[in-house]
DNA sequence: TTCGTGCAGTTGTATGTACAAGTATGGCGA
DNA sequence: TCGCCATACTTGTACATACAACTGCACGAA
């Protein structure tokens, strides 16, 4: 096949042309190398790098050294705009507690090939998490990776996400999925974690147990689930008033006012199993201004081994959490998707280890000093 | 001018930028020939082509078969499609310490305004930095807010600041600034905190004060400076080996090894002035390996006010920081320096405040217990 | 004057070599 | 079994050379 009068690295660029927009290779697929093509072609491997240059100038091929040519996935080639150069993220809280390890995670994947990060939060308001995932939108970002707010109390802003859908912008959730919507999603086992934590002051021998849970969230409430199933299979009984729920805007002082109620009374709890460290660490100020000692009067587990649970005044013993795993997992996973709509991506579900530290002891053993 | 390490073509590249961000070119004049170039930079036309290539792909220049190269005019250097909708926002750490917060004032700024917020980070490296910066201006973001990488080790990016200069992106740095870098920038004033920590274990009758400071950036040398200016105000020596300065990437273990040495010896500190909390946190580790408590034998400031400070074992004495508060104004400052080109925005200045807690405490009083 | 030719100078195409730097792998030894 | 190292293979950088294609200009011929 001759072209007449072409130079020789644009008849191969054609070639390589042909092969992608023919679907021979799949995005990510290895080329030949550099030496191979100038041997099959019959041309240096200087004019192969000249061709190879300008087609991953244009979006086709991403080159790494050491490694080969790849086929870039198909929005890289548009090149044109940001449209499908960048991913929009958007978290409950941006500064507290996982969450900025989240995004770092998330961000460090995304930098490394080459993407920006749209971030917006939504500081758990269904209104903000709407105008975050309109001005995405607009932004006309390329991917999404959402975690749902107040995911357990339904979901006004439907018509958002199934626009993204329409838009072809795949999205992945984290921490939680919105039933009605239909994505993958990564998630830490909220019921496995807390059954563990429960079970964990069990087999210390505390049978007053109390559960403090934020349920506006489904996190909070499969925890819940975890606490309740563990104390039934153990056949443990729940106290009066022994669980507690709260939501987000109560967080700070609700669920400390009724821990002090508890914690006051002839027969009050051994044991508190928390929705999470934060939590945990508001009720060890509780606990002290009661009168009473951690873990020598009381024992509390944590969730999520945030650094709160080794900073802590009595470091807590929690589950962990994945969070930059998940960052970094939730941005490969949205990039293979982009790359390829067709992928069948797979829910990601981790399952917590119980970390041992000091806020949890047996009952009766541990006295004061 | 030699840069280590860098490639031939890239000096050249970043020589050649230098030029236009200098105006020492103008746009459609004529540059040296190819081999004229090579003769005077000392390289074969070969690497100065690939040089061109590279500034021609980015729109700096344009070439002309027979005639020469030439500078392109600056609206072709592509000018991005988010201009006037996106900032960047480039940090050290995204997911530690005080950064969340910074982001987090910023990002709700620029989200009442509509604007999206594009995140990268630096990790506290200026390789990364370089990334990220060339990722905004890939991006076609319409403002900057930038924390320096490595602020006291001098600023090998510099070339890619121009290039925002030259495109006419407004930027403003938070916590310290470049020195060669013309802009509005908002700081804490590191020296005036760093001096009223140290007056103030003075006044608590503290003769033999240690100081720890992470001197590769400028926050730290300041506070080193403000340190030291209140010692020799107040007469105070220097303890040997009494000044500690470490570095980003060996902060989780020279110091605190170096403290261990200074409180194991027999002239031990009975206070130590601390770069920031997250040092101070790591040292009361060290204090209570060494078999002493805070404050009964050992005094501690830190620095920033961070959730650290309340959530540690001992509660800390520390100075404020804005941080929301600095990453709101810096976003209003952006705004306003994008939809005014004119405007002159005047450095802010924040003075810390000191907050005594329990990390510090009078010579020779509160004997343990 | 006008046209054309040749020439010097420019960028474009093409090939050759060599070594640096990064990745993956297999084997070897502790 | 684990970690280390040598090795083979990849792309990246740099140099040298040659010729092609094109521009602008000077010079000479019609």
């Amino acid at each position: 096949m001759t072209r007449g009068g072409m130079p020789k690295y644009l008849q191969l660029k054609h070639e390589i042309l042909s092969w992608l927009h023919r679907g021979e290779r799949k995005p990510h697929e290895l080329l030949p190398s550099e030496n191979e093509l100038a041997a099959r072609f019959g041309m240096s491997r200087q004019t192969v790098r000249q061709t190879l240059a300008e087609l991953e100038q244009e979006g086709y091929l991403y080159r790494q050294r050491g490694k080969g040519t790849f086929v870039a996935p198909p929005h890289f080639a548009k090149a044109g705009g940001a449209a499908g150069t960048a991913v929009g993220m958007v978290t409950t809280y941006i500064s507290d507690y996982i969450f900025p390890h989240i995004v770092r995670g998330a961000e460090a994947v995304l930098r490394a090939r080459g993407m920006g990060l749209y971030l917006s939060s939504t500081d758990n308001d269904k209104d903000r998490e709407r105008e975050s995932l309109r001005m995405m939108l607009d932004r006309g970002v390329g991917g999404l990776i959402i975690e749902p707010t107040k995911s357990a109390e339904g979901n006004p802003n439907l018509d958002q996400y199934l626009a993204f859908r329409y838009r072809g912008v795949p999205f992945v959730m984290i921490n939680a999925r919105y039933p009605e919507l239909d994505c993958p999603c990564l998630v830490v086992d909220d019921e496995a974690g807390a059954y563990a934590a429960t079970e964990h002051v069990i087999r210390l021998g505390h049978r007053r147990i109390a559960g403090f849970f934020k349920t506006d969230d489904l996190q909070g409430t499969r925890r819940m689930k975890g606490y309740l199933r563990a104390m039934k299979r153990y056949g443990v009984p729940i106290l009066p008033d022994g669980v507690v729920t709260y939501a987000s805007h109560n967080k700070w002082t609700y669920p400390v006012g009724k821990a002090g109620q508890l914690l006051r009374r002839e027969e009050r709890p051994t044991a508190i199993v928390c929705y999470n460290d934060e939590l945990a660490v508001a009720l060890l100020r509780a606990v002290r201004e009661a009168g009473l000692a951690v873990p020598d009067d009381l024992s509390i587990v944590g969730f999520d081994d945030s650094t709160l649970a080794q900073a802590a005044e009595v470091k807590l013993t929690t589950l962990t959490h994945p969070k930059t795993e998940m960052g970094e997992r939730a941005a490969e996973m949205l990039l293979r998707l982009m790359a390829d709509p067709t992928y069948e991506a797979e829910d990601v579900i981790y399952t917590p280890e119980l970390v041992v530290r000091e806020s949890t002891r047996a009952v009766g053993v541990g006295a004061r000093g």
